[in-house]
DNA sequence: AAAGCAGTACCACAAATGTGGTATTTATTA
DNA sequence: TAATAAATACCACATTTGTGGTACTGCTTT
């Protein structure tokens, strides 16, 4: 019997896959939420599950946040995020972070419940699409040893409400002048997230940041 | 017994909100497509529901456009929108082209629900999120007058081919170069977006395009 | 035939963003 | 304690974006 726990925001999401899950004898769905907070608490009481389900695009806590929480404390946990878009910076990190699969959500209802049992029982399971970028990397790193800066490192939390407040239409000044900070600090900020977020503009910035769940 | 069809990209979601329906003795899901093609095709082939529920944001057919469509050719259908987001231009855009419901996915099953059933029966059914707009709408339009102008014009091809390039990072004369066109009338295009779209800068502008499904 | 829209193109100036640096302070962690 | 990361701040210059206009053409729609 595999226990199962589900995190999406969107509800009818959430319900719509506990309810095919629950049609499974093998799976037993111990708890589905729509806020992670929630969750983290439920597994404080206790409950643990085999697998976790993830939704990545979340307010206001990410799935990637939560995935990073949890396993820190509860290491046992498979987990596996779902997720709208499918991001190539992201794999990398969250591999090494030790989530167990990643799923579009254009995945097929048969692929999930293949997923979820193969994670419980110590495999893995990505999408395709993703699969192939995992596979990419790998080559990428055992041939060019060099290349070591752009590892799209952690965002900081400054650089997160910075990310926020640009999606709000803010210019720098503006979002200095809320800061309390210099103007040239808010640039360098910018400055720091473009590069760790490997994009070439406001543009690109913006829509990263979108299917990052930075901004909403 | 109301027929109904879903149509929407993320496969689990479908699954999941079909079966759900499907446990309803009132419901008969006649059609599920995570794309908005086949629908219409289903359609022609004389497959008409009394509740079409759409998503908003799905590629390379937009929601909104597929219910355009859906409405010329057929009045009869009653259109249920879902959205993750929720945008307030649209809201207006949308009741006139007869649609009879908008629900964000945040919205629960039972919900969900009753709003098809509402709107076989020639009701209409919004989130509370958005009726709260709709209201407000209401009050501005009958108390000013005046203001005529930010009615969210619709965007032209052209326009939305613009935004997508701009999605891509590219600059203005990047996409003069790549349209063969000069590089003053993409600088007019770009302006008459942000206008239509109300936003202050190509933040905004990225980031309205996301919510509306322009890019993704 | 006149009006309106979509697409094209131009101008000038103001404001903001983007590039490529350096540097200090304060925590945190190896 | 030495090294690192995060947050702060500065400079100069190049490029792009944003504002506020005008105007011509071709195509629909009234």
């Amino acid at each position: 019997m595999v226990q199962v726990i589900l995190v999406d925001d969107h509800k009818v999401f959430l319900q719509g896959v506990e309810a095919l899950l629950s049609r499974i004898i093998d799976f037993n769905v111990i708890g589905a939420f729509t806020n992670g907070l929630e969750m983290m608490r439920f597994l404080a009481e206790g409950n643990i599950p085999d697998v976790l389900l993830l939704d990545i695009e979340m307010q206001p806590i990410g799935g990637v946040e939560l995935a990073e929480n949890v396993l820190r404390q509860y290491p046992e946990v498979n987990v596996i995020m779902l997720s709208t878009y499918f991001n190539e910076d992201f794999v990398q990190e969250l591999m090494n972070s030790g989530i167990k699969g990643y799923l579009l959500k254009s995945t097929g209802f048969p692929e999930i419940k293949a997923a979820i049992t193969k994670v419980a029982h110590g495999g893995f399971a990505f999408s395709p699409e993703v699969m192939e970028v995992i596979l990419k990397g790998f080559s990428n790193k055992t041939e060019t040893k060099v290349q070591e800066k752009n590892e799209f490192g952690q965002l900081t939390a400054r650089e997160v409400e910075l990310i926020r407040l640009i999606g709000e239409e803010l210019t720098m000044k503006e979002i200095a002048a809320q800061l309390f900070l210099s103007e040239h600090t808010v640039k360098t900020h910018r400055k720091n997230i473009m590069a760790k977020m490997d994009v070439k503009n406001t543009a690109g910035l913006i829509k990263k940041a979108f299917i990052l769940g930075f901004i909403e």
